[in-house]
RNA sequence: UGCCCUGUAGCUCAGUGGUAGAGCAGGUGACUGUUAAUCACUUGGUCGUAGGUUCGAAUCCUACCGGGGCAGCCA
C-alpha cells in the first residue's frame, strides 16, 4: 500500500476508506479505552490527528510511543469529532517503527533557538525549523524560476579555484600536502609546484569573474552555489560557507542592473507568498510581528535608490551622533544603513554610485573619475542583501586598475582578454541566498536558516 | 578580532555566603473525544571545568571551555 503524505490529506475535499500515514508523533493523549496520536511527517506545518483505540491491531506495540517516536497507520480518513482539526484518522491497524526514549530532547513546548542549534540534526522536526527550510527549498526553486523564465543561463562555476584576490574577504586553503611535512623550496617557502594542483588554490569566494566569461558569451547567466569566507566573523548575518547568487548580465548598465535586482528580489518574495501560506502564517505569528506588513510593502512598492553622495548629505543632515563618523569617502556602518532603511525611508534602499578607493578592481569607473557604477541593495532588519555594479569593460581602464591594486597580469590576463575580444558593457550582482531567506521568514540569526550551519569555530 | 552578557535536573528557569528548588518532559495510576489534554503520586542534579578566598561557595575572585548579543569585515 503507497503512503500518502500529510500534506495531501489535510486538504481532502473526501472521506477516504483506507490511507496509509506514515510519520513522527508530535503528541500523544492519552484516555482510557484509546489514545490520541498528532503525526507529522514533515510534508506540511499540520499535524494529522490519528485516534487508536484499544482494539485495533498492533495496539499493544504503540505503549511506548511517545513525541518523537515514529509510527505506521492504515486507517480511514473521517471529519474529525472534535474542534481544531477537519479531518483525522480512525486507525484500523497501527504499527511501530521506532520509539523515542526518554531522552528526546524535543519536547511539547517553546524551546530556546540556542539550544536547538545545538542539535541540528533534531531540529527540522520541530515546526518552526520544519517551516524554514520547506521555505529554503521554496526559495531556491524560485530564484531558479525567476531566471530561467527571464532568458538566463544557469552556470557552474568552480568552487576550488586559484583566484586568490576577488576582493572579498579571506579564503579557505585547499592542499593535499602533508601539514605535518610539507614540502619546501630552497628559500623556505611551501612548495606548491608538489600539491595537487601544482599551485595553490583555494575555496572560491565568488564566481562572479567566471560569471562575466560566460555572459559575454551567453548573454544573461547566473550562478547558484556554496561561497566559503575565512573571515572570523562572528555576528547573526555571517557564515563560513553560505550560498550566493550571482546575475552577469551582458550589454547592461548599472541603471538595469539595479531594475534588475529589484525586479528579482520582488518576483522571488512573490513568489514565497503566494506558495508557502502555511510556513508564512507561522512566521507571522510567532517570529516577526511586522513580517507580513514588510513582505507586502516589498513587494508592492518600488525600493528607494539614492547616490551614495546623496546618503553621505542626508546622514550628516541628520545632525545624529554617530558610532563612526559619516564622511564621504568612507564605507556605510551598519549604524548608517541602518537609520537609512528603518528609519529614514523604512524600505529597502539602493544605494549607488560609491567612491572608486573603497571597491574592487573590475567595477567600472564613472566619468567624474571618482566614483564607480557600484550598487548595493539595504533591507531593513539585516542590511546589505545584494551588492553589485556593472564591470569596468575598458580594457586600459581595467589594466591601470589592476596595477593599482596589485593584481597580476598575468594571472587574470583571461579577464582582461574579455575586453580584448569584443568587450562589450555589462553588469551583475550577488545576493546571500541565506540573508534573503532571514528576510523572507524574519528570522534573526543565519545560523537558523542554514541546515547545518558552519561558523567560526563550529563545523 | 574587540567589547559586553551568560552557564543550576532532559528542557525553561528560581535560588546572590549557611545542608539543591519549581514548572514542563519522563515513570505509575485515574479518566469514552482530547487539542502544549486534565487530575493524583513519583524518578531525576559532583550547580560548565580547574584553581583560589572563607569555618562554610551554586553564590565572591582568577583562568580555561561552551553558548549568546553587538561592532568590524562582507553577501
Amino acid at each position: 500500500m503507497k503512503r500518502t503524505e500529510i500534506a495531501e490529506l489535510i486538504n481532502s475535499d473526501c472521506e477516504r476508506d483506507r490511507v496509509l500515514i506514515q510519520g513522527w508523533v508530535r503528541t500523544r493523549r492519552d484516555s482510557k479505552g484509546f489514545f490520541f496520536l498528532e503525526l507529522n511527517d514533515g510534508s506540511s506545518l499540520k499535524n494529522l490527528q490519528v485516534v487508536v483505540n484499544s482494539d485495533v491491531p498492533g495496539f499493544e506495540s504503540l505503549d511506548a510511543i511517545s513525541t518523537g517516536g515514529s509510527v505506521s497507520v492504515v486507517g480511514k480518513l473521517v471529519p474529525s469529532e472534535g474542534k481544531g482539526q477537519t479531518w483525522e484518522v480512525q486507525a484500523a491497524e497501527v504499527t511501530l517503527i521506532g520509539v523515542a526514549d526518554e531522552n528526546f530532547p524535543l519536547q511539547k513546548k517553546r524551546h530556546s533557538m540556542e539550544f536547538l542549534r545545538e542539535i541540528a540534526h533534531l531540529r527540522p522536526r520541530t515546526n518552526l525549523f520544519g517551516a524554514v527550510f520547506r521555505v529554503r527549498s521554496r526559495l531556491s526553486f524560485a530564484i531558479h524560476r525567476f531566471f530561467q523564465e527571464h532568458g538566463f543561463f544557469y552556470v557552474n562555476t568552480p568552487i576550488i579555484t586559484s583566484s586568490d584576490c576577488e576582493g572579498a574577504g579571506d579564503l579557505f586553503k585547499v592542499t593535499t600536502l602533508d601539514m605535518d611535512a610539507p614540502p619546501r623550496s630552497e628559500d623556505g617557502f611551501l612548495d606548491f609546484s608538489s600539491d595537487f594542483f601544482s599551485q595553490q588554490t583555494y575555496l572560491t569566494v565568488s564566481g562572479q569573474l567566471e560569471g562575466e566569461a560566460f555572459a559575454t558569451s551567453l548573454g544573461k547567466i547566473y550562478t547558484f552555489g556554496p561561497t566559503f569566507r575565512a573571515e572570523d566573523s562572528n555576528t547573526s548575518r555571517h557564515a563560513s560557507e553560505f550560498w550566493m547568487v550571482e546575475p552577469e548580465i551582458a550589454f547592461c548598465d548599472l541603471q538595469q542592473d539595479m531594475d534588475w535586482a529589484e525586479d528579482f528580489v520582488k518576483w522571488v518574495v512573490k513568489e514565497i507568498l503566494d506558495t508557502c501560506e502555511d510556513d508564512l502564517e507561522l512566521f507571522f505569528n510567532f517570529v516577526d510581528k511586522g513580517l507580513k506588513e514588510r513582505l507586502q510593502f516589498v513587494v508592492e512598492r518600488p525600493f528607494h535608490r539614492v547616490s551614495y553622495t546623496e546618503a553621505v548629505e542626508l546622514l550628516l543632515a541628520t545632525g545624529k551622533k554617530w558610532e563612526y563618523p559619516v564622511e564621504w569617502g568612507a564605507n556605510l556602518q551598519s549604524e548608517h544603513e541602518r537609520y537609512l532603511t528603518e528609519e529614514h525611508f523604512k524600505s529597502p534602499v539602493t544605494v549607488y554610485d560609491y567612491p572608486k578607493d573603497i571597491k574592487p578592481f573590475y567595477m567600472r569607473v564613472n566619468d567624474d573619475g571618482k566614483t564607480v557604477a557600484a550598487m548595493d541593495v539595504l533591507v531593513p532588519g539585516i542590511g546589505e542583501i545584494v551588492g553589485g555594479s556593472q564591470r569596468e569593460e575598458r580594457l586600459d581602464i581595467l589594466l591601470e586598475n589592476m596595477k593599482k591594486h596589485g593584481i597580476s597580469e598575468i594571472d587574470y590576463g583571461w579577464y582582461a582578454d574579455l575586453r580584448r575580444y569584443g568587450s562589450v558593457p555589462h553588469s551583475g550582482f550577488g545576493l546571500g541566498f541565506e540573508r534573503l531567506l532571514m528576510f523572507v521568514t524574519g528570522m534573526a540569526n543565519i545560523r537558523d536558516v542554514i541546515p547545518f550551519a558552519r561558523t567560526p569555530g563550529n563545523a
